[in-house]
DNA sequence: AATTGCTGTTGAATCGATTGACTTCGGGAG
DNA sequence: CTCCCGAAGTCAATCGATTCAACAGCAATT
């Protein structure tokens, strides 16, 4: 059986429909976008021209003209991580609210990848970019796009970078985090999962080390096991730590991820998560509170996160000279059965 | 403090370039495009005032008079189920190595929005159309969007639409499931999950009873619930199930998202599944494989969907007049704890 | 009756790249 | 010496909507 798929219907343009209207091209565009001057009869004329002929409106014809696209692009790591779906979904249903288009990039964290996917997006003149770094990225280079299109970041460490930019408050997260497992008799604290190129990990494990600082509570670097952000890294960690003359009794992970990946491991050594083993994540995922035990996180809203970012751009597109504004969105600790048991002998 | 984002850098066109470069416009659009008819020290020469310059390539103005854009649509129902993010995830890594750019919309399954979003779609003139069509999708309005563009479906089951597919085997799949439970002893198997609507389930709800009437087991209509696909509408089901006279021994989920509620549902009523009651869902998405127990389910490889849709949408376009390709990816059974434990006492 | 002021409409240039038709130039072939 | 040919470029029209400046028509004002 061949496909039917007939030849491409015959474009209906401007002219078409100003023609059925009997009006002038003009006449046509001005009535479509609701131009004073018009009036309402012949308005009227043209809509019902437009619905006659079935009529599409080209909008690579208009921002040819108007230089404005309606389109913005966003630009991540991976999307089938939940975390980024989530983000995504959020940002979209914003953009959509107010007629704007999203596309979508996704680098894997490779900058050569990532400077390709920024470049095709200009090609496409996109009204703004809402960007996830990849690790290692060039203030100079985003410096660069921005002489195109405003940038919104998804990270908050840029501070040399005039660009709005919306992200956790991972200081304060990791911070009740850590003080929820000393509040809990827990001495040796492990930091695990994430690498050191990443500006999110640095912010957490600063926060980690001062609170313990504050707390009175020796920094061991040995406890600081960085990995990639899946549960194989955690995984990984967690067994590696287990090893130790002296191990930790809990884990503050740098993500949801790692943290399945270290309560795997624990399960695979015999310990039980939340009665032999402290463990924290890092997201709230909805999975975390599924499994089983329920994993007490840091709550990360990224959905609110993907509207913020679309927000603040859709802010910048209308009022381009508004001074730069950063939203540091607060994070909350879910407490749940990861962290349920007390240390019964501490140190 | 006021963001210092100056005027926005003055556009540099073709005729930039080519003035450059010393050639005409003509010359300097078909050394970019690699066109033999211009002599390699012409083109190095174009190049380089490409790069002097920061010559940044207008789409628009190409994709207006190629009525080509390189800008393929994605339209679901939501991108933040992990099994859609997975799906798209696929489709645009594909569609980046064809140097293709991916637009994304989601409707909610909602008539209205989805037709929206489509409109706006092929204002973008988009090349193709990737469409996972809301409940109630009209074939005639499929139709009507085909003159525009080519349509890839992301369900199997419209075959009165000339249009490109790609799906899941439902019918292998749930037959493999219902059958794993059977040969475990069991005889009364509820169906939990999903809307009549859903074209989807429906072929899955034949392919059960047609297995049942095989396997000689009377069909008995009380067993099967429809819910939304979350846990929520798993938890609520199985609850309903439990309190029959003759409550089922196993559920075969219409996703796995019901079975996880099937799971808490059952360890709310002081049952543990894979042991008092055997439990199966429908996707694999990664969760599955670590909730405790692990859940049995039928295999669906998202991410292979989305890049087989992209596939099949780039052929299309590259060879409009091919035979239609319907894609059936085979499923198969994850075996899993949820269906450890035979059924001692059957009947 | 001529001028002014509106309102509603239109002509034509414009955005930036593509492309079919045409030119130019420097050899060979006749 | 002329003609033809191919290679390398160039001209100019084109895609479809937007928008500025101009203008017709008509009422009100002088």
């Amino acid at each position: 059986m061949t496909s039917s798929r007939g030849p491409r219907r015959q474009k209906v343009t401007l002219q078409h429909v100003a023609d059925a209207a009997k009006v002038s091209k003009a006449t046509a565009s001005l009535a479509l976008n609701n131009n004073p001057r018009i009036s309402e009869p012949t308005r009227q004329r043209v809509l019902e021209a437009v619905e006659a002929l079935g009529y599409v409106y080209n909008r690579h014809a208009a921002s040819l003209r108007t230089q404005r696209s309606y389109t913005i692009g966003l630009i991540i790591k991976d999307v089938s991580n939940p975390f980024n779906a989530e983000l995504t979904s959020g940002a979209e249903s914003q953009l959509a609210d107010h007629d704007y288009s999203l596309v979508l990039a996704t680098t894997d964290d490779d900058l050569g990848k990532q400077s390709r996917m920024v470049q095709t997006m200009l090609e496409r003149d996109v009204d703004g970019l809402i960007l996830s770094p990849a690790a290692h990225t060039a203030i100079e280079s985003m410096r660069k796009w921005m002489q195109f299109c405003p940038l919104v970041l998804l990270i908050p460490y840029y501070l040399e970078l005039a660009a709005d930019c919306v992200g956790m408050d991972d200081e304060q997260g990791t911070r009740r985090a850590v003080e929820h497992l000393i509040e809990r008799g827990h001495r040796r604290i492990a930091f695990v999962g994430g690498f050191a190129a990443q500006a999110t990990r640095q912010k957490r494990l600063d926060s980690y080390r001062d609170t313990l600082r504050r707390r009175s509570i020796d920094y061991d670097p040995a406890l600081c096991i960085a990995s990639p952000v899946t549960r194989r890294g955690g995984y990984d960690a967690i067994h590696q730590l287990l090893r130790m003359s002296t191990p930790p009794s809990a884990a503050y992970c740098y993500s949801d991820v790692n943290a399945f990946g270290v309560m795997l491991g624990l399960r695979a050594a015999g310990l039980e998560a939340g009665k032999d083993f402290a463990v924290i994540g890092f997201d709230d995922v909805p999975e975390a509170s599924l499994w089983h035990p329920s994993l007490t996180t840091v709550s990360a809203d990224p959905r609110g996160l993907g509207e913020n970012a679309a927000q603040l751009m859709l802010r910048r597109i209308a009022e381009p000279d508004l001074p730069l504004k950063r939203i540091i969105m607060p994070s909350r600790l879910i407490e749940r059965d990861t962290t349920a048991a007390l240390v019964t002998v501490p140190r």
